[in-house]
DNA sequence: GTGAAAGCGCTAACAC
DNA sequence: GTGTTAGCGCTTTCAC
């Protein structure tokens, strides 16, 4: 390994020098850089960042943590901020939680241990008060898809509440009375918020939705199936249907289709997220487009930017609105065809 | 921050001492032992990785390069990938290489500043010698997914060539004659070898495979369906399709529906990759399943232990094998069909 | 069993 | 402009 040591002395000067030259420094004489960088580039020398983070108290490096990377959600979301991380020259340090809270809890402690100055994190299970702890602890620390009123100006997150009211709504003007909705079994977050706004919007219609016309189940594909059948064994009738998020979606069309029904003509079907899985069924998927790896972008360069302390933050929280994506799933309703 | 000293101090002894407690020393009475201990707990502190990294010269961190995390491909390996560090007790650094030569050195680059001691890379784009030179400078660096034989025993790669022929061979065994494939424009790497598997398959067969019937197009839905359009406008007559990957197989489906043509009654077809949208379309894709996940784990692990140099390589290739797996677009040729 | 001390590679005063 | 020097927090001999 070539050290500063080793360029300082190759190239016949000090190692401050050397590491004046290195940070651009100004202040050293023309001809002395050029020696040194030409020293630099043939000894291939490169700076040893541990050294240098151990000194400087400053790492450059910014952590992010997902339940699981294999989830195309999650794998959007950490591609946005790579580019963001990228961009700024800040390396990325990556850790699963796996949707437990006591490895959810370990990820954090693993960044905090390699002085990560800032962390973005998608946190599902730790309690306000150990993440409030936590966002005291680190100024760069940024909450993606969680709003908490104390720490708003940390807190990077979707309007689920108007999403589900923008695709309820988008059903209602196509004519549709009869809804159903098959919902996460964690009502907790996300799943809550998105049953609110699809509440509201029905009511303001003067809609009714029967609590036996609300489905819940697993959030995957797997638990859209189960939910169609539960509500068609219930005699449920439908004509539209609100799912969750895209894969619960694609279950459900599945199991209409299985169910002799088709899609759009017989039941419209919504999603939720809009991942690549949206595209790929027939129809494809009618959705809410979740803007995750902007919003990931975003998180990441507001948490560099919070990371340092010296600039006041601005008092305002940062909200994305989800966005309609009309594809083929769904249909005026049968009744009020021409 | 609370540091050693800090420790050592309010412990009444000193760091060498916190030191061998830290280290599960035991050669620290049993007594001085558990005060340390408690004081470390009641200070919350914990060892600064980059100090540790600078004298132990072991960073126990492991980087990882990919093109880009939003692609569910990519996404699983990094799962792999964390898994893998995780159980290892390494830390994980990420980098996008957006399917760029530039930016995949400069990925590999900024892994080197941040003295991984092990890299996993799936490389599309540096030139053998680049990869060579790298893997000599570097022990702990593994290729996934790319097969150079100088250096076979750092290689994590699947036998794309076999996995194709096995995708044939089933098609072959249902009773298909009149074969078509879609695949990549870019024939270097898996594209190729998969054509070579099908047409060794077609040949041993004694089955003829047109030049006309062979589409190129880009390895994605859009691709997928624009060159089954081109197959149909050619006027190429066949009842058995095989993409090169999950998503040209999926756009595929879409064009042949939409061309009146029904999967699998009409034509079967077949993807390559095993990602969550082909469980996604409708009929549910029969692939070939590559255990992505479970080969970056393996590289990882290799990685790890090549990282130490002190104990001898074994000196063989890390070769997996994709599993067909059978779902709902293959069907019996129809000229087969009581 | 425990402490003192050297030093990992680097940055940042502080001298000259 | 350039060099000297004091650490950053830690591990690891080497004494005692």
């Amino acid at each position: 390994m070539v050290t500063i040591k080793d360029v300082a002395k190759v190239a016949g000067v000090s190692i401050a020098t050397v590491s004046r030259v290195i940070h651009d420094g100004h202040q050293v004489g023309e001809a002395c850089r050029a020696r040194v960088k030409k020293v630099i580039a043939e000894l291939g020398y490169r700076p040893n960042s541990n050294a240098r983070a151990l000194v400087s108290k400053t790492t450059n490096t910014l952590g992010v943590v997902t339940p699981k990377l294999s989830m195309p959600f999650f794998g959007s979301l950490a591609s946005g901020v790579e580019k963001g991380a990228r961009e700024n020259n800040y390396k990325l340090l990556m850790s699963n939680s796996l949707y437990e809270t006591k490895s959810e809890q370990e990820a954090i402690d693993s960044l905090r241990d390699h002085n990560c100055q800032a962390i973005i994190l998608h946190s599902e299970y730790s309690d306000e008060k150990t993440l409030l702890k936590l966002a005291n602890e680190i100024p760069g620390l940024v909450l993606i898809n969680r709003y908490m009123p104390a720490i708003a100006n940390r807190c990077v997150w979707l309007d689920n509440v108007a999403g589900a009211r923008q695709a309820t709504d988008y059903l209602i003007n196509r004519g549709h009375k009869n809804f159903a909705v098959i919902t996460s079994i964690y009502q907790n977050g996300d799943p809550g918020f998105r049953l609110q706004g699809i509440r509201e919007s029905l009511k303001l219609a003067g809609l009714h939705l029967a609590e036996a016309a609300i489905e819940e189940s697993t959030a995957n594909m797997e638990g859209g199936e189960q939910a169609v059948q539960a509500l068609l064994n219930k005699g449920i009738q439908f004509t539209a249907l609100l799912a969750y998020n895209d894969l619960m979606a694609i279950g459900a069309i599945h199991a209409l289709f299985a169910a002799g029904l088709r899609v759009p003509e017989d039941v419209s079907v919504i999603g939720f997220d809009d991942l690549i899985v949206s595209r790929a069924c027939r129809p494809r998927l009618t959705t809410m487009h979740y803007p995750v790896e902007e919003m990931a972008s975003y998180a990441t360069k507001l948490a560099i930017q919070l990371s340092d302390t010296s600039i006041e933050p601005e008092n305002r929280t940062h909200l994305f609105i989800p966005q309609l994506v009309e594809r083929d799933s769904v249909a005026d309703a049968p009744e009020s065809r021409g």
